[in-house]
RNA sequence: GCAGGGAUGGCGAAAUGGCAAACGCAGCUGGUUUAGAACCAGUACUCUGAGAGUUCGAAUCUCUCUCCCUGUACCA
């Protein structure tokens, strides 16, 4: 009977899902194991052989550990809201939900042909509404947590405000905004709602800010730092710019410390570990106040840049102002009519540039913003609400609005309105205040040199530029802003050795030596990392002493005994102060605590710790994601809906597109928006303008943006404990029961992704009672990549040939030179012409090649360019010509030149007598990927060689977490090895089924031994995760038992089981052969004793001086005297050494024997 | 630049201080059989990226260098 893997593998996968044999309980006296494969992105493409990699080892450890007696959880599911389904959605207008549905059937087929013991029943889709309900309601205990300093740790918001009603704010410490006010309880009663509900923004874990987001205008959306590859984005490698936006962030900095010491707890390799410490960057130093001084006569003082737009975005908006106050609507021409002939007293300007928006009417000196607004889309009133609270906090402008009506009805009631707030007595200061009020906050990892610096570089983007730039510097200053903010990010990081920058004029005060201190603006300083300006000490930084080089800045030396005349010092541990008052003679570490020390009695500093993790954003511009349970009160204010309304389900759209206003794709939905009467979705017109007052009817807008992919990732492994749960994210029971993922296995792309945010989201649910563990997966296996073998072979690249039209392109094209054989064995050009002929290609053994790319043939080509061949169509670097020409109908009329002459439709012209035939590709590893034609389908390998084979294969091809080529040619080792395996239990005639029943013990010796030494090996390999070498070892026993004619039950019977976790189909139609009703997933693991390995002697190995000359069979039980006895007696050893005699001989009994001499 | 990992036959690899190359692929020789293939038996090659050190003994530990991969980057 044959080895039939079809009829085999179809049984027992139908076996084990009828019978369920995967499902994991809840409840079970055995201890628990949890293995977990990172679920996949249900992608069009299917899956490569590259895909199951993890998922095979993670399934032998998890039918390892069933043999072993744990109550094993091994679920899958899809990570299944992504772009790529929006993007198809977009071309195609199919329903992002129908795509899904159909890649994820399709998975489900090629995942179940491979045998995995998964518990099919807990599967969790990201995008099932079900599912999403928890994603939504994760987020709101996030929006209602707070971060406790003090306790260190998240709180119920209701804490906070219990503190807030009784003592205000000063005492709380807590992680929030940076530019959150101080208030006292008093103030906070006397708040508005409104206002008290935006101060518990700057507090809450998740919350809305103008956050500068990577803005890709190809696919429409924000994308997260690390969904951008070299300035590009991730996925179509589209470009990224800078853009403002309010954006739903998550306050993950909160936990950068926890996240960081974290990492000591787990079992995690090493580099992703250090790829977190590096992405959350945790650098010690010191936070440094610099005052600015007040400018002197000479430079002009006193005219300050009246330009308060922000810097990044200011030639836009510039633009945009100007085209606007040419074309004034009447109620704005009006008004503006009235400010300049009422007799104010201050001057307005109009269609101003404030921060990131064109205000219509500013004061500056009053700081009074004036806003007429027309009729406006509903969908705005949130916009508008988050643009006053910007300006009115950020920016300290008092903000009234009029609408167009009032204007041109009642002109004389709007100027006294603006009368009353220009009188009252709040507003005033501003922009006409004195820089010299200002200070320059810095951070520095080396507050020691504090008296190297020379000079103060700020971002072009920081706040004060404006403020401290002279009269005489604006112009270049602002030529300089200008150029800053047109160059992309990626122009930037191209251009990283150009030195740029621009004077501002102003000056700084040394705080020790009271110094003046030039301030400069420069792009090497980012406004994102730190307060977005550096002292700068060109002597000790490299690219402060590149840039005080670039423009003559002076740099005093203040490192005893170093020449700094060629390049900075930037070595800590060398380093000895110098020329720097009361640090002279001081070492780092010393130097350090004193500066901090001098600078804390000053009052202008202190030991800081500064992280470079931002807080993440978590709004994506996305129809294909999670929608956020929010809606926007009449104020404007986020509100979120109560839990029991959960889900807030995906609205159907008519476009997948953003609105032709530029709002997300939700934003063309008719049906989004919330209804508090009902707790219902409903139509979109039933929203009145909340401006129009007492016109509230308690329906309202909802959140247009979506979740981005890691929301739904970083809760799953949590919910496959429970998964249909509805009452809860997941019952009690079963979190206290599985704790916590044992083992994960996937791939580290994800490290500062999926695996950062997922800690967080983790520490987040421990720190408020939902999690029992603070981190959510012990141990940790990045599995490498499998890479592809391309095949590669040269084309000849023709522009013209015959079309339907006649003949295009150049003449010569058609003709074809080539070598050919004359009579005398000599070469001749052949000349081969053929209006048919498209393309031609080279074998790559074809020996002319080099004279054809230098030219030398070159009129038919423009160019000899590689050429990739679909690998279905290569084997051992042989291309099938006829079958790919046969497949690729652009390919059909080609020319395939090879050493002995050429191919065309099937037909072979020899030129040269007795040379190769056959074209011969050129393989190179690449990623494997659809486009690069090197995918290999595991569908294929299972119909020929069986899953069996496929994952054993993948397993023998070296270690899980190396990266390592696929070649389907090896897979016959493997294959043929449980062809042997089978015919191990089939030794009956004509192939019959065969394992004896009693056997005898004795005499079985040898077998016992090689069964034993397979299970310590195997068992050790699973242990470590070592599969490729149990695969070996189980080829060496099956080979040895063979070789013994083992046919017995006892021996047979175990190794079936250590087979099973690797080969399972084959494992369980053995071990039902065997007599057994059941299946062999939780028969128990053999136990490995050790008296079968007893040895009575050993081959020793005898050296001298280090090098092995014969070997000698001995006794392991004699001791070190004996053993030297027993070989210096021997006649090769007195061979060997020949007369002489030994300085030293070492004995190491059991290993080996070495003469020295 | 920084961080991490790596370099062993033609290829994938094994050996973590003690007989280098187990196991498999490919190659070669022979056999059995065949529509194709498959199967069986046998077999060669190569000496651990380079250099130094520690050691009785180094692929393995230490140092220096070279090259490759992965991640990350004006991070103050």
């Amino acid at each position: 009977m044959n080895y039939d893997f079809k009829e085999i593998e179809k049984k027992w996968q139908g076996y084990w899902a009828k019978h369920e044999t995967f499902k994991a309980h809840n409840d079970s006296d055995k201890p628990k194991y949890y293995t977990l494969s990172m679920f996949p992105y249900p992608s069009g493409a299917g899956l490569h052989v590259g895909h199951p990699l993890g998922y095979i080892a993670g399934d032998i450890y998890a039918r390892y550990k069933r043999h072993k007696g744990f109550n094993v959880l091994h679920p899958m599911g899809y990570d299944s809201f992504g772009l790529p389904a929006e993007q198809y959605a977009i071309q195609t207008g199919q329903h992002p939900a129908i795509t899904t549905e159909t890649n994820i059937n399709r998975y489900r087929e090629q995942l179940d042909r491979l045998g995995f013991s998964f518990d099919w029943s807990r599967e969790v889709r990201t995008s099932d509404p079900k599912y999403y309900k928890w994603t939504q309601w994760v987020f709101i205990q996030l929006f209602n947590s707070w971060y406790n300093t003090d306790t260190d740790k998240a709180e119920g918001i209701n804490t906070l405000t219990a503190i807030f009603e009784n003592e205000g704010n000063l005492t709380v410490n807590a992680v929030c905004d940076d530019d959150t006010p101080g208030f006292s309880a008093d103030d906070w009663k006397q708040f508005s709602k409104t206002e008290q509900e935006k101060i518990l923004l700057k507090y809450r874990l998740t919350y809305l800010a103008a956050a500068e987001v990577n803005w890709c205008p190809a696919l429409g959306t924000v994308l997260a730092n690390d969904e951008i590859v070299n300035g590009v984005s991730e996925r179509g490698g589209h470009p990224v710019i800078r853009k403002k936006m309010t954006q739903w962030m998550m306050r993950i900095t909160a936990y950068a410390q926890r996240l960081l010491d974290g990492l000591d707890t787990i079992d995690w390799p090493q580099p992703l570990k250090d790829s977190q410490t590096n992405w959350i960057g945790r650098s010690e130093g010191a936070s440094v106040i610099f005052k600015v001084l007040s400018p002197t006569p000479s430079e002009g003082g006193g005219v300050y840049s009246r330009l308060t737009g922000d810097s990044s975005m200011i030639g836009v908006l510039l633009e945009r102002a100007k085209e606007m106050r040419k074309n004034p609507t009447p109620a704005e021409d009006s008004l503006w009519q009235a400010l300049r002939n009422k007799n104010l007293d201050v001057k307005f300007r109009r269609q101003h540039p404030i921060h990131k928006y064109i205000v219509d009417f500013v004061s500056l000196e009053k700081n009074l913003i004036i806003e007429v607004d027309g009729e406006i889309h509903q969908y705005q009133l949130n916009e508008d609400a988050e643009r006053q609270l910007l300006l009115e906090q950020k920016k300290g402008f008092k903000v009234i609005r009029f609408t167009n009506n009032e204007v041109l009805e009642n002109i004389e009631g709007v100027i006294s309105k603006i009368k009353g707030h220009l009188d009252s007595p709040s507003l005033g200061g501003g922009w006409g205040e004195d820089p010299s009020q200002s200070e320059i906050e810095v951070f520095t990892t080396r507050p020691d040199t504090i008296f190297g610096v020379s000079f103060m570089t700020l971002a072009p983007e920081h706040e004060l530029v404006a403020k401290i730039t002279t009269a005489e510097q604006k112009a270049e200053v602002e030529a300089y802003i200008e150029a800053t903010a047109k160059r992309s990010e990626r122009d930037r990081m191209a251009d990283v050795k150009t030195i740029s920058g621009a004077f501002t004029g102003a000056y700084a005060e040394h705080p020790f030596s009271k110094a003046p201190i030039p301030i400069w603006i420069g792009d090497y300083v980012l406004a994102g990392y730190g307060t977005g300006a550096v002292m700068s000490v060109p002597c000790g930084d490299q690219r402060d002493y590149d840039f005080a080089k670039h423009f003559d800045i002076d740099i005093p030396n203040i490192f005893e005994g170093v020449d700094i005349s060629e390049e900075a010092f930037a070595d800590k541990e060398k380093t000895i102060i110098a020329n720097s008052d009361f640090l002279n003679g001081l070492s780092y570490n010393k130097a350090v605590k004193r500066a901090i020390f001098e600078l804390e009695q000053l009052g202008q500093g202190k030991g800081k710790v500064n992280y470079r993790l931002r807080d993440a954003v978590f709004s994506r511009q996305r129809y294909w994601g999670e929608p956020f349970p929010v809606y926007y009160d009449a104020n404007g204010m986020p509100q979120m809906i109560a839990d029991e309304h959960l889900p807030i389900e995906l609205p159907e759209v008519e476009k997948y597109l953003p609105t032709e206003t530029g709002e997300p794709p939700l934003g063309n939905a008719t049906n989004w928006a919330w209804d508090t009467n009902t707790n219902k979705v409903v139509s979109n017109d039933l929203v009145t303008p909340s401006a129009v007052e007492g016109s509230n009817n308690g329906i309202y807008p909802l959140e247009l943006n979506t979740m981005p992919g890691w929301a739904g990732s970083s809760q799953y492994f949590n919910r496959y404990m429970d998964p249909h749960n509805d009452k809860a994210i997941y019952s009690e029971e079963a979190v206290n029961y599985w704790e916590d993922v044992d083992l994960y296995i996937g791939g580290s792309e994800h490290a500062t992704g999926h695996l950062l945010y997922s800690r967080f989201w983790q520490k987040f649910l421990f720190d408020r009672g939902i999690a029992p563990k603070e981190e959510f997966a012990r141990k940790l296996i990045n599995q490498g990549m499998i890479t592809g073998t391309s095949a590669f072979a040269n084309q000849g690249y023709v522009t013209g040939y015959k079309t339907e039209n006649g003949f295009e392109g150049k003449r010569a094209s058609n003709v074809i030179f080539l070598l050919k054989q004359n009579e005398n064995g000599k070469k001749d050009k052949f000349q081969y012409s053929n209006n048919d002929v498209k393309y031609v290609f080279f074998s790559s053994d074809y020996e002319y090649i080099e004279e054809y790319k230098k030219g030398e043939f070159a009129a038919p080509f423009n160019q000899v360019i590689p050429h990739r061949f679909d690998v279905g169509f290569v084997e051992n670097n042989i291309l099938n010509i006829e079958g790919y020409a046969s497949n690729h109908d652009s390919f059909k009329d080609s020319l395939f030149v090879v050493p002995g002459g050429f191919w065309l439709n099937g037909k072979f012209t020899e030129l040269f007598e007795g040379k190769s035939r056959v074209f011969v590709t050129r393989p190179e590893v690449e990623k494997m990927s659809k486009s690069k034609y090197n995918v290999v389908n595991p569908d294929a390998i299972c119909d020929e060689y069986g899953a069996d084979s496929l994952r054993l294969y993948e397993m023998f091809l070296g270690p899980l977490e190396q990266s390592k080529p696929w070649n389907t040619a090896g897979i016959t080792g493997v294959h043929s090895f449980l062809k042997k395996l089978w015919r191990l239990y089939h030794s009956g005639s004509n192939g019959a089924f065969h394992v004896a029943d009693s056997p005898s013990l004795e005499g079985l010796g040898e077998a016992f031994k090689t069964l034993h030494k397979t299970i310590k090996k195997v068992e050790e390999d699973i242990e470590n995760f070592s599969f490729n070498t149990s695969v070996s070892t189980f080829m060496i026993c099956v080979n040895e038992l063979t070789a013994q004619k083992c046919t017995s039950k006892a021996i047979l019977e175990p190794l079936a089981i250590l087979v099973s976790p690797y080969a399972p189909h084959i494992a369980e139609e053995l071990w039902e052969k065997m007599g057994h009703q059941t299946s062999i997933a939780e028969a128990p693991f053999p136990k490995f004793e050790a008296k079968y390995l007893v040895e009575s002697s050993k081959e020793y190995p005898i050296s001298f001086n280090g090098k092995m000359r014969f070997t000698l069979e001995l006794s392991l039980d004699l001791n070190k005297d004996e053993l030297e006895a027993a070989v210096m007696a021997h006649e090769k050893t007195q061979a060997q050494l020949a007369g002489r005699t030994p300085k030293k001989i070492i004995v190491v009994p059991g290993k080996i024997v070495n003469i020295v001499g």
